[in-house]
DNA sequence: TCATTATTTAACGGTATTGTTAAATACAGT
DNA sequence: ACTGTATTTAACAATACCGTTAAATAATGA
């Protein structure tokens, strides 16, 4: 079980992040597909695609010559979960700031 | 407004994202009190707060000579708004997880 | 086994990140 | 203005990260 902070390096990479996003809209996908997400070398996105491996943010399953990707739902729940763990702390203050946009608002 | 990987970026670091978690558990702190958190020089955590600062996951308050920090509640939610715009993908793939380890639970 | 397709590993160079110490800046009190 | 306290900026070295091309590995089918 990857630490948080991990998660985070993994997901910090704009390449790394947009093959995340993609595989959790289009679900399972071939290392040779998500190189379309970006323009770059097959190298590169395999070893993209290593590092959040490592990081326990995708699997990998075997599909003839095929490596098939997907996200593990429990890293993005992770990081739900630390968001949650603080949720008091932001949740109020940006009920405030609503209540004074909103008295903004209203005031015009 | 930090695109979201850049969060991601400030927090992939131990140190920093030890502060932050200081910071949404005390509350604003001053960055010498922050030290304490980190095994590390006065310079060293004055720059991660710089890049905390930029990613816009911290602000600051001058308070004489000290500078005190606390977290945005912002960037928080954006974090939190992130895992719920694909909330469906993994709930329910931890939901069927779950059930899994209480159907085995039941079966002993 | 040989050829083909899909992907990864290795080696390399450029750039970015991180910590250290020394110097600079900011502010308060005398 | 001068001193002390708090923090940041500058300069430097060590390491890590990222993309490229070339070579290696994996799996399938003729």
């Amino acid at each position: 079980m990857p630490s948080l902070n991990k998660t985070f390096a993994a997901l910090s990479d704009p390449t790394r992040f947009a093959i995340v996003n993609q595989l959790l809209v289009d679900g399972e996908t071939s290392a040779g597909s998500l190189q379309q997400v970006a323009d770059m070398s097959g190298p590169a996105i395999s070893r993209h695609l290593k590092i959040l491996r490592n990081a326990g943010v995708v699997e990998q399953r075997i599909d003839a010559q095929r490596r098939m990707y997907r996200v593990r739902p429990q890293a993005i729940m992770a990081v739900h979960n630390w968001t949650i763990s603080h949720q008091e702390f932001w949740q109020s203050s940006v009920d405030r700031l609503e209540q004074v946009l909103l008295a903004e608002k209203e005031r015009k």
